[in-house]
Formats: C-alpha cells, structure tokens, sequence
DNA sequence: TACTTAATCTAGCAACGCTATAATAGATGC
DNA sequence: GCATCTATTATAGCGTTGCTAGATTAAGTA
C-alpha cells in the first residue's frame, strides 16, 4: 500500500476523531453529558455508531478524550497568566484564569473534575496534559516557599472548590471577584510566613 | 378508619422509606453509584419498582433524600467539631472533621456534591439541612472578621477542592494532615489581619 | 478483472428509568 | 360473616441506553 494513502487515512481518522471530540463538547455544553449519547454521537459525524467504538472503546474513552483536550487548554491558559506582565500578582492572574475557565466552559470542566473518570493521576501513568497543567501552580511557588508542593496543591484545592461550588450552584456568583482577592491575601500572607 | 391503623401504616411507610434509602447508600459505598438501580433496590427491600416511585418520584428523588440525610449528618458531625474542648482552635478541628467525614463516606460525600441532583441552593427553598451545616462555618468566623460569611465561604471551597481532589484521586490522601495543618494556618493569618 | 482485506452498517441484546393497567389485600358497611 | 369499596402492590411493557456479533460494502492488490 503506497504510503500517501495510508497517510490520508490517517488524516481522515484523526479528523473523525476530533469531529466526535468537538461534537461531544458542543453538545454537552448547551445541553448537558446525559444528552452526549453514542447515537447522538455517531448522528452528528453521519457515521454509525460502531464507528464511535473503533475510536474511543466506549463512551467514557470520548468524555476521557474530551477531559484530556481540556487540561491541555487548562494548562496553557494558566501559563499564559502565570507569564504574561499585566496587573497584579502572578498568583492573582492565575486564580482569576482558572475561575474564568472554569465558568466560560462548565461542561468541559464537569468533564474534566466531576465525571469520575478514571483518568491517571499523580503517578507514572499520568498523561503530559495533566502534569503540564498542575506545573503552572509549582512554579508559583518554586523557590519561594519551603513547601511549594504543599501550597500548589492548596491553591489548586481551593480554587477548585471554588469553581465547582459555583458551577453547581452552591455559591453565588455574584461575589467570585471578591473571593480571588481575599483568596490571595491569603496566600501572599502564608508565602511571607514560611519563606 | 382507626387512628392506630393510619398511624401503623406511617410508621410502616417510614421504616421502608428509611430502608430504601439505607439500601440506596450501602450499595453506593460498596459499588458506586452506577449500581444502585431501581430495579436492585427494589429487590434489595423485596417489593416491586413501583413502591420506590411511589416514595421518591424517580430515582433522582432517592439520590437527594440521601443527599439531604447527608447534609444533617455533616451539620452535626461540624457542630460538635466546633463546640468541643479539645486541642488546636475550632477552625482546625472543623476542617480535621469536614474531611473526614467526606473521607470516610465518599459515596454519601458525593452525592451531596458531585451528582448534580437539582437540591436548591442560597434560596428561600433550600432546605433547612444544607442551611445548618453552612451555619457552621459561619459562626467560626462570626464577629472575629469584617467579612464572617466570605471567609465561610472560603474555608467551605477550600475544604471541599481538598475533599473533592482527594475522593477522585487527583491528590494523594497521604499528606492529607498537612494540607490541614496549612489550611488553618493560612485563615488565621486572615484573621489577624481582616479584624 | 478477481481476490483479499479493511471499513462500515444493520440488527439486536441486556439493562436502564419509568408507567399504565391488572391483581390483590385491607378496611368498612351491613 | 359476607360483600363492597378503596388503597396498595405486582405484572408487564414502552422507549432509550451502551455495546457488539455478523452481514455488507468499499478499497487496495495482484
């Protein structure tokens, strides 16, 4: 088989691929994970359904899929903060840009947290995109704490409650901005206390 | 018809009420949510489905009443962490309790919070349970800050990113004591300064 | 053009939440 | 004690779900 062939091939699948990934994430945005079915699915990309099982395995392989793209966008967003000079602390900019994802695409983070998929964590096996993403929080604190994993993982803690409280309704999210601010009082007071 | 009669036949409809929703949580923490089906309570308290619609309305309704008992038992459980004499300050003991609660219950911990069953909110209509246990956290700040519910809020996002992260295994549950440890130390400094 | 392999679809299984309707048990009147 | 009426419980089935075995079609090779 010449090789240009199996090259289309390969394009034409991770097109597909990323078709049931983008179909997946429109959908359940505007109408939530129960309506993302596999018939649903294959309906949007006009294949069948057992299409959808050459590629993913299931249907959580497409949620795990979907989850996986957005801690890669996570983990670029929070770098960007983290980088870029603009007003206010580091550790404020990435705050504001963890809760600002979270709100503008709850679907993609319900998918990403709260679906209990069963996405490697803190071992060997975690994917790039996962470890990439909880760097950004390290490097706020490299150096300048003693603990700086302990404080990452707070401030991740933290501002996941935060979201996902807010995304479920339990706070309000009117008084978000407020939060951040005393959010990193609290953590400027803890990096002075034990530097 | 007898008084006696009617009230035999509540007294029987709460016992099965109660043993649906026992049912529903020994399941949930043995298996996990995706295995408490209609049908396997149904079995599981020897009558046929159309008893627990009868109930709960649908199986959502048996999710929340579990939810609901879950919020008593958490208010509760933070009461008597704030109001007992023991050592470290009531900020320490409650968070030591919010997290052990969650860890030893995971099942219950998550549906209170992660299945996003339509239980109100910060509204009139919020039940009395949820109001409660919120309370909680309120009275720890109450008078000692100039913003008692915003550091109540704080602590609760805190406490459940901590409790959240750490059920779906995205932090390790070795540490756990230190992020406590930590967690207290940054609202205390809040304190000092905020009063 | 004939053959082979890969890609895709059709059709169906078991299990799910839920409900209309039939059957049964219990309470009430005589 | 028997018949009647009401409340309670069960049976059976609908539509939908995730998933898959087997038939069918398309594509590449000789």
């Amino acid at each position: 088989m010449t090789n240009r062939i199996a090259e289309r091939k390969l394009r034409d699948k991770q097109a597909r691929r990323a078709q049931i990934i983008s179909a997946a994430r429109r959908i359940a945005e505007l109408e939530g994970w129960s309506n993302v079915t596999v018939r649903r699915l294959a309906d949007e990309i006009s294949y069948s359904q057992p299409v959808l099982y050459a590629h993913f395995g299931s249907r959580e392989g497409v949620l795990a899929a979907v989850a996986t793209e957005g801690f890669q966008e996570l983990g670029q967003v929070l770098e960007k903060a983290r980088r870029r000079v603009k007003r206010g602390s580091p550790v404020e900019r990435v705050a504001e840009a963890y809760l600002e994802f979270a709100a503008s695409s709850p679907a993609l983070y319900e998918a990403m947290f709260s679906l209990s998929l069963s996405v490697p964590f803190g071992e060997a096996a975690t994917p790039s995109e996962l470890r990439f993403a909880f760097t950004q929080f390290m490097e706020l604190f490299h150096g300048q704490s003693s603990k700086p994993e302990l404080l990452a993982e707070m401030l991740w803690a933290s501002l996941h409650g935060l979201a996902e409280l807010t995304r479920t309704r339990r706070l309000p999210p009117s008084r978000q901005k407020e939060r951040v601010k005393a959010l990193v009082e609290l953590f400027s007071f803890s990096k002075e206390e034990t530097a």
